[in-house]
DNA sequence: AGACTATATCAATATATTTTGATATAGTCA
DNA sequence: TGACTATATCAAAATATATTGATATAGTCT
């Protein structure tokens, strides 16, 4: 007898995309990004500045947060500000929930 | 002027201890027999026959859980029986939200 | 246009993680 | 004890991810 959370097709694509959002956000300067993107917008300098990452390895977490649509970016004459999806990111953190969290309350 | 997330020690080494959280669930088979032990306790063989693995790498899995305390094992006979730490998993999930979860409501 | 700034991209390297195959350990049962 | 079963461990290979260094793009300002 599978277990519930392997029977359905729904449900396993569910848990696919669970994981691939887990992947996305399980390092510590995307997190922080995350993180830091809640208190408001922020532009690429302050992103690595704050983080002490270089630029350009800035971009690359940034672009890999924009890619799963956590984020998004907004240009300003030379500067780009980037900005949280709030409802990205309560959708996966209900799905993450519905997998993680016990049966039972 | 450092944003919240990164400002003080205890911050920092909860948003670290979170991402490594996050690295061992971050897995779709570990997410899976996270999900399955939910249900209840399960030996490694029905693990991995549900889970279509190769025992050993079943085994690999199940010790990156047991290793970081989200899961325990009960040995009877010749079977090992794992089972989920709710208390970790539920002090892990919400240290996760508070860095997850907006700040407005 | 030319110098400058902010950001993005790309290829190469370094590092970490997953997977496989082979073997070890430990308990059961005849 | 010997054959068997369930699980764990280990080294090697395969794969994925993060990091670096160099360079490109695109906007600003004089």
């Amino acid at each position: 007898m599978q277990p519930k959370c392997c029977r359905n097709k729904g449900t396993t694509d569910g848990l696919a995309s669970t994981v691939e959002f887990l992947k996305v956000i399980a390092e510590e300067n995307r997190l922080k990004i995350l993180c830091m993107l809640r208190e408001g917008d922020r532009c690429v300098c302050d992103i690595w500045q704050y983080l002490g990452l270089p630029q350009n390895l800035a971009s690359h977490h940034l672009k890999v947060l924009k890619d799963f649509g956590l984020i998004t970016a907004r240009k300003d004459g030379l500067k780009v500000y980037y900005s949280i999806n709030k409802k990205a990111m309560s959708m996966f953190n209900s799905s993450l929930n519905e997998f993680l969290l016990s049966y039972e309350k």
